[in-house]
DNA sequence: CTAAGACGAGTTTTT
DNA sequence: CTCGTCTTAG
């Protein structure tokens, strides 16, 4: 039987009607994977080809045809931002109870796994996540605690160590230290474990790992999930590693543990995924686990989606073309009906800040044409080369946006205000407790903390337990301290999650000592936003769907539970006076996950056209109607670490294969001959990719200079050579002048500039603001400029804003746009 | 305990 | 060059 009879019949039976108005507009793949029978099956989603709706409309499909309730099914991805979009999706296709589902990303399921059955994971009820800060941290408390030398390991490398370990999914004991630096790590590995156990924490590969180890070892457990979901479903199948695609097996019944071998007939799991688009790998990610998964999973169907909707067939061919240069493939092209489009634009500049003004001007064209600024996105490799060309918008005054960096859970003063957020879930939490024990200042030196230190160790203790242990009048500071943790805990019983938080911002004197700190004005309105983020939190999510626990009864009632041994308890409280109800997590503890697992939006700076900046790594996933990608040179993209090895070297191919199937209608390739780096110029040669794209696609913009020849330079030996030509490096101002720039003049002889060239600019740049401008500030918001003083880095402005008053503001120093 | 200065490192990153 | 971390002096 064909899928879509299958289908067919059962919708009629349902609606009365021919065809679901789901199935609409799918075309022949799309539709074939939406209503695949159920079975294991690959499905291998090119770039932009409607994977998501793929993916969703497959979920409401199975619902709608009464396959599966909404509680089995799981859908598992790597970011909320796409299991957010998966759920809103969804409810848009049916009226369907979300709230049922499993989806997530892996670490907010385990989560809810771990919460769910946090006794038999050998977890406390309250156990805190670690962020990757907070495990450095806690990796170099340890280092020092047990004096290792961190010259010979630096705390950076262990942790690293012990994350890729867990990633593999191993335990201390399962690595086989060949040499003593390597016993040495696993030694602090091992270590590092107990300090977590002690302190009920757990990182993020611990929650995953744990969450494995829990269904692995718990027979009753894992059949129950594996009876349950029966229909699984991942999302960005190329970047799982070890650890999850072992999970994945354990979930979904493909593998044999505990020696009881569960079949897994009842689970379908649809792995989507792009091998071309796999761009992990140095952070755990295995491509391979893809044709693992066909093997292991016996997967029979394999569905190809090469429609793409996104682009123009130039940029798809650029693609297409590049990425066949690869050799490790499972094979796939990109197609359109959408035509040819306009060609690649291809840019090559003097300097990088020749680039970055060119790339201004071609965006002020641009926006005459038409497009919006927030459709035009700069990427570029490595975050380093940010830094010029937000200075060139800057001082066109260009809006823009640079992704990455801190987000809003990772600031300084959020985190110290979670600490003391944590302290009072988890007195434990010793990484909380160095955190703010003196912060605001209260007389707790560092000698004191290593006196308490030493005291907890010998007892076994928390530092929380232990500062009784410490005399005099740091040990009475101390005690203060956890005297005024303790009664903030009591304090907060029964109180609503605002009021906890405005309680502990007042009494931890955090909001005072800020007030006392001239630029401490952007931390307090950051604390405050904390108070509305809770708010939110509470209001929206209702706490939330990570940091909600299965609720308890789920599982009594199912049948599978229901031949279990009765003496043999499924959950951790199968009594619990609250079980009808279902166990919830108290709204801190719930808020304090989503802070942890969530760390929140970079600096949404919503509703601002503003052009959007990224590294390409951060813009997979994204798309824009015009896509500048800078930099394209030898050592940079592909990058100098990458060019020693075949296999990172196919890496930065798909990268670029990443970059260039982010543009919709315009793509513009840019490099420049020289470029500051390190404080030193280099001197750099075209990137080979430029050898691997189709002629036919591209407009060399500048004359267009001798290819790289891979063979004729070894690695590095690409810097400081000379090019056919051009010849006139270290003439200093020489280049860029005259004939570079002469419209028309290049060799290919077709081209004329979009835009007229850039005049040199002086070295005093103008921010181009006027007296009498509306300009948006990140912290302050909108404003008026009302006074202009000085020139170059001394320039100042002054700004009357709307909620804060009138500022003078460094130029050199804030960021401003004019609105 | 704070502030200034030395020092070193410097792809890519989500959870 | 430029940022963050660590050390040292007051």
């Amino acid at each position: 039987m064909l899928p879509h009879d299958l289908f067919s019949g059962a919708s009629a039976a349902d609606s009365g009607g021919p065809a679901s108005p789901l199935l609409n507009n799918l075309n022949a793949e799309q539709l074939a994977a939406v209503t695949l029978p159920a079975g294991n099956a690959l499905i291998l989603a090119g770039a932009g080809s409607g994977k998501t709706r793929v993916l969703t409309t497959r979920i409401a499909w199975l619902l709608q045809t009464g396959q599966v309730s909404a509680g089995g099914i799981l859908a598992v991805t790597f970011t909320n931002k796409a299991a957010k979009e998966m759920m809103t999706r969804l409810t848009a296709m049916l009226p369907v109870n979300v709230r049922g589902m499993w989806i997530g990303t892996f670490h907010g399921l385990c989560n809810r796994l771990l919460r769910a059955h946090w006794k038999l994971a050998n977890l406390p009820s309250t156990f805190q996540i670690l962020d990757t800060q907070d495990q450095l941290s806690a990796i170099k408390r340890l280092m020092k605690q047990f004096n290792v030398d961190d010259e010979r390991f630096p705390a950076k490398q262990t942790q690293w160590f012990i994350a890729g370990a867990k990633e593999d999914g191993l335990r201390p004991g399962d690595i086989e230290a060949r040499s003593d630096d390597d016993r040495k790590k696993v030694e602090l590995y091992q270590l590092y474990e107990e300090q977590c156990q002690r302190e009920g924490v757990v990182d993020f590969g611990e929650l995953m790992l744990r969450s494995y180890e829990l269904l692995r070892d718990n027979d009753p457990v894992r059949e129950h999930y594996q009876r349950r979901f029966r229909h699984i479903m991942v999302d960005e199948f190329q970047d799982t590693n070890r650890l999850q695609y072992a999970w994945l097996k354990m979930l979904s019944g493909h593998t044999a543990a505990g020696g009881h071998f569960t079949p897994g007939e009842h689970n379908s799991v649809i792995a989507v995924g792009d091998d071309d688009q796999s761009i992990y790998a140095f952070r755990g990610a295995r491509v391979g686990n893809m044709t693992d998964f066909v093997r292991e999973f016996n997967v029979r169907h394999q569905i190809i989606l090469e429609q793409n909707y996104r682009s123009y067939s130039n940029i798809l061919d650029s693609a297409n073309q590049l990425i066949s240069n690869n050799k490790k493939r499972l094979g796939k092209n990109l197609r359109t009906d959408q035509g040819p489009g306009e060609p690649v634009r291809v840019y090559e500049s003097p300097t990088d800040l020749a680039e970055a003004q060119w790339m201004v001007e071609e965006m002020r064209q641009l926006t005459r044409d038409g497009f919006d600024r927030k459709e035009m996105a700069v990427l570029y490799r490595s975050n380093a080369q940010s830094r010029v060309i937000e200075t060139a918008l800057f001082n066109a005054s260009v809006p823009y946006r640079v992704y990455g960096g801190l987000r809003f859970f990772e600031r300084a003063e959020i985190k110290h205000a979670l600490a003391y957020l944590r302290l009072l879930e988890n007195k434990d939490d010793d990484t909380s407790f160095l955190r703010v024990v003196n912060f605001p200042p209260r007389g707790i030196g560092a000698r004191t903390l290593e006196s308490l230190q030493d005291a907890a160790r010998a007892a076994g203790r928390s530092l929380h337990d232990a500062v009784s242990a410490v005399g005099g009048k740091a040990g009475a500071n101390l005690t203060a301290f956890v005297a005024k943790i303790d009664v903030l805990r009591e304090q907060t019983q029964g109180v609503s999650l605002r009021e906890i938080i405005e309680l502990v911002l007042d009494h931890s004197g955090l909001v005072e000592h800020y007030k006392a700190d001239r630029e401490g004005a952007d931390r307090i309105e950051n604390l405050d936003e904390l108070v509305n983020a809770a708010e939110s939190f509470v209001t929206q999510e209702g706490f939330g769907r990570d940091a909600v626990a299965l609720p308890v009864d789920e599982l009594r009632q199912s049948p599978a539970s229901q031949g279990l041994d009765p003496s043999r308890p499924v959950l951790d409280e199968p009594l619990a006076p609250d079980a009808e109800t279902g166990e919830t997590l108290s709204p801190l503890a719930a808020f304090l996950t989503h802070a942890a697992l969530e760390s929140g939006d970079n600096q949404a700076q919503a509703g601002q056209d503003a052009v959007q900046l990224m590294t390409v790594h951060a813009a997979k996933g994204l798309e824009f109607d015009c896509v500048f990608i800078t930099g394209m040179e030898e050592g940079l993209f592909p990058h100098e670490n990458s060019l020693s090895d075949f296999e990172s070297l196919e890496e930065e191919r798909r990268l670029m294969y990443v970059a260039i199937t982010r543009a919709r209608k315009r793509l513009y390739l840019s490099h420049s001959q020289t470029r500051m780096l390190h404080g030193q110029t280099r001197y750099n040669v075209k990137s080979r990719f430029f050898d691997e794209l189709p002629e036919s696609a591209l407009k060399w913009l500048t004359p267009k200079n001798q290819g790289f020849a891979p063979s004729a330079f070894g690695y590095g030996g690409g810097y400081g050579s000379t090019r056919g030509g051009s010849g006139a490096y270290g003439g200093g101002g020489g280049y860029g002048g005259g004939n570079r720039y002469s419209a028309g003049g290049s060799s290919a002889g077709k081209d004329t500039f979009a835009s007229p060239p850039v005049p040199p600019q002086k070295a005093a740049p103008s921010h181009g603001l006027r007296s009498g401008m509306q300009v948006f500030h990140n912290k302050f918001g909108e404003g008026t400029v009302t006074a202009l003083e000085g020139t170059g880095d001394d320039a100042r402005a002054q700004v009357k804003f709307a909620r804060h008053g009138v500022k003078w503001l460094a130029l050199s120093v804030a960021k401003l746009t004019p609105v």
